[in-house]
This record gives structure tokens, sequence and C-alpha cells, in this order.
DNA sequence: ATACTATATGCAAATAAGCGCATATAGTAT
DNA sequence: ATACTATATGCGCTTATTTGCATATAGTAT
């Protein structure tokens, strides 16, 4: 019960249903998911946490990156199938496509990197 | 997206939780569900209306009594498959299978109706 | 009409959530 | 070693959520 209130309250905020998004399309670091959602550092970093505390993401480092993505293998099976509900319901949002496309131009560089500015 | 947001958050509650697992079993008035969770009228009320203003719930009337139960038909399929994760992530819940327990017990009366004390 | 009952709701207090700023941490590069 | 980069986190502020109390509303019964 505890687990399953977690797992939707990690769910029910909508910056964290933009990264679940983005990250259903690919593997993210933290600076991408900035830049696909356009929000800052501190927020990303975050909500990405919430959801990997939750139960959602699984981690891994390279070098300086934070390499986030949904813990398909991992996860419990009604996990899975909150995704899934998920995913269904983002079908459509025009928010979603347009963090998508973001994604698409997103680069694994941090914001305060000078080839940015 | 708002929507599903407004969703997720109605789910994101371990009391609503509770009630969406006793309506998993039958229609409930306001009162059965303050009886099965053990829980104020003010608490069972505006949480039920949380639920059915998200639109997993149907309410009627029937003279006093409000009667709630999940919109099987209304609602959206990813409503649907949202649920039925929440079925199958409460399985197994101690606290769920005791409200469902003391549900058998519940009767549509009030707290303050002189029968009970 | 009055008395009683089930539910809804305005208000206030308590608690929790989200986020920005600044800073810490740890890896990379020179 | 120093300089730089990506991410994490403590702190404080703001906003949102939850709930109880008291009361309102509406239906029933006599």
């Amino acid at each position: 019960m505890r687990e399953l209130v977690k797992a939707l309250k990690a769910l029910s905020d909508e910056t964290r249903l933009r990264i679940l998004n983005a990250l259903l399309e690919r593997e993210c670091c933290v600076c991408e998911v900035m830049q696909a959602l356009e929000i800052s550092q501190t927020r990303a970093s975050r909500n990405l946490n919430a959801l990997y505390d939750a139960g959602f993401l699984k981690m891994r480092k390279d070098g300086l990156w934070s390499l986030y993505s949904i813990d398909r293998e991992g996860m419990k099976e009604y996990f899975a199938d909150l995704v899934e509900a998920v995913r269904k319901g983002l079908e459509g949002s025009e928010e979603a496509e347009l963090d998508r496309k973001r994604l698409l131009d997103a680069k694994r560089v941090g914001p305060g990197c000078v080839r940015c500015s």
C-alpha cells in the first residue's frame, strides 16, 4: 500500500509525467531532460530522483553523466501497467509531443557549457 | 495532460486508494465508506468527491443517500487501465483486506444514527 | 409545521510538495 | 596541482493538500 501510494505520488505531477514521456523515447541524462522540457537543473534532477526512488527508473553513471531510463526489467508488473496507462493517457498531448521533439536535438552537455552560450 | 495529472493526483492518496478498493467490491454510500475505513464523515465525503471529480466514479441519489460506484462504462479506457493497475497493486495489502472485511458489516446508516449507539 | 438524518461545504490550521538559490560532490582535463 | 563540468542536495520560501469543526442543505418522517 505504501509502495503503491509512493508510486502514484511520483506519477501525479506534470513535470514527472513529462520526464517519463521523454524516457519512453530513450535513456536520458539530466541535462537532456533539462533541454527537452526546458526546466532548471534542480528541477530535472529532483524529479528524476523522485521517479527513481519510487521504482520506475534505473540509473547508471557514465563519467560525469547520470543516465536514467525506465526500468522495464526491474519494475514490478503493476508498475509496468501504470507506465503503460500513463503512456496511453499521454497520447495526443501537445506538450508531450513538443518535449519529444525537443529531445531529438538535446545533447549530453549542461547549461553552463561554453559551447551552448 | 491536465486530465491525466488530475486522475493520478486523485489516486495518489492512501484514503482514496482505500475507498477505491472498497468500491471495487460494490457500490457504497458515504456512511458505508466511513464504517469500512473507520474515517470521519468529512473525510469520506471529500475523498469520494475527489475520485468522482477526477472521473473514476459515478454517483446516484437514493433518498438521503449518495451512492458512489466505479464508473466502468463511462470512464476512458486508460482510466480503467489505471484502476486495474491499482487493483493489482493492492493485492495482498492487509489494510485493503481489512477494509473489505469491515465493509461486509457496513450498513446504510450514518454515525449519528441512534440505532448505532 | 417540527424533528431527525445523510451528505456537502466554508473556513482555518496543520502538513506536505515543489522549486530556486547557493553550494557540495565527484569526475574530467590540462 | 588547478580549472572546469554534470549532478546532487541543504535551506528557505511559496503554494497546494488534507482534515476537523461547525454549519448548511436537502430529504424523510411524524
